[in-house]
DNA sequence: GAAAGTATCTGACTAAAGTCAGGTAATCTC
DNA sequence: GAGATTACCTGACTTTAGTCAGATACTTTC
């Protein structure tokens, strides 16, 4: 560990004096706050998505804006839906601003990957998405939500797509258990995005049921699923459960290799889910 | 091209973001640029040399260093050498602030990939590696220096025991032009260190002789042989030079590869170079 | 329809980070 | 040994990047 720790500590101290010398170039005369503002805005037009993303303080991003506004280089108009919040639309002059960020932003990455040679290139590029998608499953982490909540919803989305495609005999929206059969929803994210989820539904007193676990294709194999699992189960344990159980399909081998692996044993049909082929049950402890 | 820039901007975009999280947490109450300042001089306690490599302002530098001294971390003392200049030297208390910063440094990396698993964080460095190594190299710059540099004289020396092992006859320090036999001396470097050296002396009016170029072994085949030799070119034609020559050894395939690639022809031998085997040409146009 | 919560704005403030001009002492160059 | 250069210091200043405490208008929840 201490290894890698160094050697990280070190591209860190690379990375961020060579990248400093870049950023003052392409800001132009703009401050940084300013710059990425601007930039952020361009992709996306909602002030509170903006603030959010940036961890910004509601008097400084106010103030931003006003400058923003000072400049010409937008106007800050009513929400469509929503009075309280701001959207920001582009002025000419805006748009302008943005581009030309954009290309001094371009350029001086070119200058920078100039002297190499296109093979090159494509390493730097590679090595950096493996670096990105590392440092992005470091970032994963698990958190309770509402089921009833649009980031769960998308969640069951995209899992009922995919066992629509898996299972022989499909599986449509109807067999989603409604947002308040849950005790509690757990959904993965890595900053970006959900990645994966699952759910739990008391069955009786003391004895609670995992369903709904889904992964997201972009991070399997990656521990997601294990770390789901482990949060639900101590979550369930606080809460005072003594038993999991869940069913599950011959057509999703890794899930069944997954309750296994993690001490799952498997028991007797119980229930009436149409889609029950494989059963499994661990007792808890506190 | 675009294709790599935007990968590597939104590389950029997503790595400043996730670190500058963790920069606030190994602070600790002190602030980045004296954090900052305190560690470099822990690694070099020559203030002149850290003021340049990190380029700050003189004034700002100085206070910054007084506020250090005012928290009893440094003392500054007279450089021996030159009594302008200043070393920084530290006290108990400051190699302790050092020492923390340190270890809070590790454990914000630590925490940082604890979710990995040991081959991921492997992975990670490995990746990480690769991105500073490409950076390293686009860094290269060639830059003409005095033949009597100490950044030359290192060069030169790394170039004699480099050859004195490939020659089966053997080559010393006394085989090396002096200084002044130089009209010219071409140093690559990384930003960090030398990398690889070319030197220019005159044969005849008009006619140059390549001396001396070596590449560091962490360098070779990463086309500086040929940035050194391009940069040589056009800097001896721009002189009015109309031809160049070399002599080189059997036991440098590369460098005679290297030559033949770049157009220059094989020619009768000239000169009394003990160590000269072939001997090339080369004809410039400005 | 009242209460609670949300999104933003405003004013008053702070610390950090840096710039600039001018000064002193030591050293280098000729 | 004069003049230029270098390394650093000091004072006066600016910009950036925030924080915090309320105020206001709108929306959601009960």
């Amino acid at each position: 560990m201490e290894q890698v720790t160094g050697r990280i500590r070190e591209f860190n101290r690379y990375y961020t004096q060579r990248i400093g010398v870049l950023t003052d170039h392409y800001l132009g005369q703009r401050s940084l706050g300013e710059a990425r503002l601007l930039y952020e805005l361009s992709r996306d037009p909602d002030v509170r998505s903006v603030r959010a993303r940036l961890g910004l303080d509601s008097g400084y991003l106010s103030r931003l804006l006003r400058a923003l506004e000072r400049q010409d280089l937008i106007t800050l108009e009513r929400h469509p839906e929503d009075g309280r919040a701001r959207i920001a639309v582009f002025t000419a002059a805006g748009r302008a601003a943005v581009s030309d960020l954009d290309t001094r932003s371009d350029e001086s990455v070119a200058t920078l990957v100039d002297p190499l040679t296109p093979d090159q290139r494509r390493r730097l590029a590679d090595a950096m998405d493996e670096v990105q998608r590392l440092l992005r499953i470091a970032a994963i982490e698990v958190q309770p939500v509402a089921a009833g909540s649009a980031v769960a919803r998308s969640c069951l989305h995209e899992y009922a797509e995919e066992l629509s495609r898996r299972f022989p005999e499909g599986y449509g929206p109807d067999d989603l258990l409604p947002a308040s059969a849950f005790a509690f929803f757990l959904v993965a994210s890595d900053g970006v995005a959900p990645v994966g989820c699952v759910g739990l539904r008391v069955l009786s007193p003391g004895v609670g049921e995992i369903k709904h676990m889904w992964v997201s294709p972009s991070a399997r194999r990656l521990g997601v699923g294990r770390r789901l699992l482990a949060s639900l189960e101590s979550s369930a344990a606080d809460l005072g459960f003594t038993e999991l159980r869940l069913s599950t399909h011959e057509a999703l081998p890794e899930a069944i290799a997954l309750y296994q692996a993690l001490g799952y044993a498997e028991i007797p049909p119980y229930g009436d889910d149409v889609h029950g082929q494989r059963f499994f049950s661990l007792p808890l402890f506190r």
